[in-house]
DNA sequence: ACATATTATCGTCTTTCTACGATTGACGAT
DNA sequence: ATCGTCAATCGTAGAAAGACGATAATATGT
């Protein structure tokens, strides 16, 4: 098995502030694309770039730039292999956009009298 | 106690395609001075614009404009209430993004081997 | 009716996002 | 070495977002 480099992934600062943080996550899901793109990627479990290409009605070059996104938001990773690079979620990261969620409306029940 | 009017709040288009909503809700989430307002208004359980103009280090037009977002997303809600202005976390609203989210990564275990 | 207080909206400017085609760089195969 | 393939990047054009001051709309108090 050929050795798999890492792309640069993720550039996420790291910001300290949860507001911040999660603000940075949600403008990354912030776009259907982007959301199809994850939601497939979980489907797939993983897969490289040009399979997502042919999922979406968008150019290559506007479906990298989306992944560039999702990337440095380090909700995906893509390592090299081979020719191609294969994509798959940051399920750990993911689950973060939810647990940042929790953490700033922990469980208020009964809002709406 | 005067009779409370309320806003025209959410014109949400019922997308009934989660991807959309979800880019959706995350896109209103996306932005660092609206989460700070939904966290503000969390804590407040709920207080009118001013309070949160005072909190915030923007002008009163701008913060304004986010609460329209975060209205439109079905995010907040704001009530009239005689001159002031009383908004509130939809906290269903709110938990529908986790749920989102929980629904499209079903609680995938290990993927990083 | 008038002045005051509160918030939304308007107009504008600047910045960022989205999308595309074209190009580049890297790899594998011939 | 050259050729195809795959994906990132560049350059650019148009759309949308973000910020502000000024203005308008509405309700309250005098």
């Amino acid at each position: 098995m050929p050795p798999r480099a890492c792309l640069p992934a993720a550039p996420l600062d790291p910001t300290a502030d949860p507001d911040e943080e999660l603000a940075r996550l949600a403008q990354a899901l912030g776009h259907p694309a982007r959301v199809r793109i994850l939601r497939f990627l979980l489907e797939q479990r993983e897969c490289f770039a040009g399979a997502i290409v042919d999922h979406l009605p968008l150019a290559q070059s506007t479906v990298s730039q989306h992944l560039k996104v999702l990337r440095e938001a380090g909700l995906i990773r893509g390592e090299v292999d081979g020719l191609h690079i294969c994509y798959c979620v940051d399920s750990e990261r993911l689950r973060r956009v939810s647990e940042l969620l929790d953490a700033m409306a922990p469980v208020v029940s009964g809002d709406t009298p």
